[in-house]
DNA sequence: GGCGAGATCAATGCATGCATTAATCAATTC
DNA sequence: GAATTGATTAATGCATGCATTGATCTCGCC
C-alpha cells in the first residue's frame, strides 16, 4: 500500500516477516514460541524482534506471556462475529460514503475490475483467486469512502478475517451468492445511491458473518 | 479499566506517562522530542521509551521521524470528521446490541449514573466534571454493546476527541442538547427498541461531529 | 554574495550484556 | 508417598555501547 519511505528498519522486517509466518501457518494458532527463537529464526537480535512482537501484539495477532513467550492466539467464533459486526459498521459506513461522493464509473474501475475477477475467479474455480480479488474489492471499497482511520482498522479487522479464511476457504461452496451481493453494491454506489449502498452492504456483510459464524461452530470452536 | 496484571513494567509506565503528558498538553501538538530527552524527563533508559512511542505511534498519538525526534500528532478538522464519523458507525450499532441485549434497568445503573451526573454538573456549571461523565455514558454505552474490538477502537478514537475537547470545552454553551440525546438514547436502550436506539445515536454523533467541526474551522486549521 | 561540496555532529537503530524473577526440579520433612 | 520449601535455570526487561547515516555547518568556488 505504502511505498518504502526510508532504508526499511530491520525491525519493520521483523512485522512483516512474522505476519507472513502467521498467516502461512508456520506459527500455528495457540503456538508459543520465545524472543530468542524468533530472533534466530529471522537472523536478527532479540531488539528488532521484540519491538515487531510489541506491534504485533497491540495488533491483537498474538499475546506476550512474560515468561512463557509469544503466544500466535486464536480465534474463536465469538471473535468472529465482532470482527464482522466491526467491518458491517464500518465498511457500510463507507459504502454510503462512497456513493455520495458520486465518484463516476470513472473512479470506480479498481472496484469494478476487483468484480470481473471475482467473477472470473469462480468460473475457474479458483477459491484463493476470488479470495484475493475479494480483498480488493473490500479495500478498494474503504478507500473509496475517503476516511483513513477506517481504512486502517478495516485492514486490521480483515487480518483476522484472512486467518479463518485460510481453514474455511475450502469447506464451503464457491460463493456465488456473495459475488451476487458485491454487484448489487458496486451497481449502488455507481448510481450515486448512499441509503441503497449503505442498506446492501449491511446485508451483505451480515449474511457473510452468519454463515461463518455457523461453520465455525459446526467445527469445532477454536480454530486459526 | 483493568488491573495490574504482573509487576507493571517500565515501558508501561513510559507508556502511561507519555500519554499524561499529551493530553495534559505538556507535549505540545505539532512538538518534536528527542527519544533521549523523553526518556531523562521520566529517569529512564531510552529502551522502555523507545518501545512505548512505537506503541503510541500505532495509536496515532505520534509520529516517528527517523532524525527529528517524535512528533506530537495535532489534529485537523478532517481528522475530527473521521474520527466522529467511526465513532458514530461503531457506538450506534453498539447501541443497538445494548437495546437487543435487552438489559433491565438493573444492568444500566451505570449509565443511568452517568447521566445524572451528566445533569449534575451542567447545573454546576462544571464543564471538566460534565466532560468526565460524557466520557463515562459513552464508555458504558460500548461495553453494553458486548463488542471488545469496538471498546478498544472506540477508545482510541476517544482519545482523539479528548484532545480536541482541552480547546474547545470552554469555547461552547454548555451543551444541553447533548444531554438530553444521552437521555433518549438511554431510554430507547432501556425500552430495548435497538432500531430507535441507533437511529437516536447516530443522530446525536452526527450533530456532535457538525457542531465540533465547524467550531474547529472557525478557530484555526491544526489544533490540539 | 550566493550556491554547492565536503566534513563534522549527533540521533537513531540495533546488538549485546546483565539483573530480575518466574518456573522447574530436587531434597527434606511430615 | 505427598507436599512444601529451597535452589537452580533461563527468559524477559532494561541499560548501555556502537555503527550507520541523515542533517547541519563551514569553507571554497563561481
Amino acid at each position: 500500500m505504502s511505498a518504502a519511505r526510508h532504508p526499511v528498519s530491520s525491525a519493520q522486517r521483523a512485522e512483516q516477516a512474522l505476519r507472513a509466518l502467521i498467516f502461512d501457518g508456520e506459527l500455528a494458532p495457540g503456538s508459543d514460541h520465545l524472543e530468542s527463537e524468533l530472533a534466530a529464526r529471522l537472523g536478527l537480535s532479540r531488539t528488532p524482534v521484540r519491538e515487531a512482537v510489541l506491534l504485533l501484539e497491540q495488533q491483537g495477532l498474538l499475546e506476550v506471556r512474560p515468561r512463557k513467550g509469544v503466544r500466535i492466539l486464536q480465534i474463536s467464533p465469538e471473535d468472529m462475529r465482532e470482527v464482522y459486526d466491526v467491518l458491517t459498521a464500518l465498511e457500510s459506513m463507507a459504502a454510503e460514503a462512497a456513493a455520495e461522493a458520486d465518484h463516476g464509473a470513472d473512479g470506480l474501475v479498481r472496484l469494478h475490475a476487483a468484480l470481473t475477477q471475482m467473477d472470473a475467479a469462480i468460473a475457474r474455480d479458483d477459491r484463493k483467486g476470488w479470495a484475493a480479488a475479494d480483498d480488493r474489492f473490500h479495500g478498494e471499497l474503504v478507500r473509496l469512502g475517503g476516511n483513513r482511520r477506517v481504512e486502517e482498522i478495516v485492514a486490521r479487522m480483515v487480518d483476522q478475517v484472512r486467518r479463518a479464511r485460510m481453514v474455511t476457504l475450502y469447506m464451503r461452496e464457491m460463493p456465488r451468492q456473495s459475488n451476487a451481493d458485491h454487484r448489487a453494491v458496486y451497481e449502488a454506489i455507481r448510481k450515486a445511491d448512499p441509503e441503497e449502498a449503505g442498506r446492501l452492504h449491511r446485508r451483505h456483510r451480515a449474511r457473510a458473518r452468519d454463515e461463518l459464524v455457523a461453520l465455525l461452530k459446526r467445527l469445532g470452536l477454536k480454530s486459526v
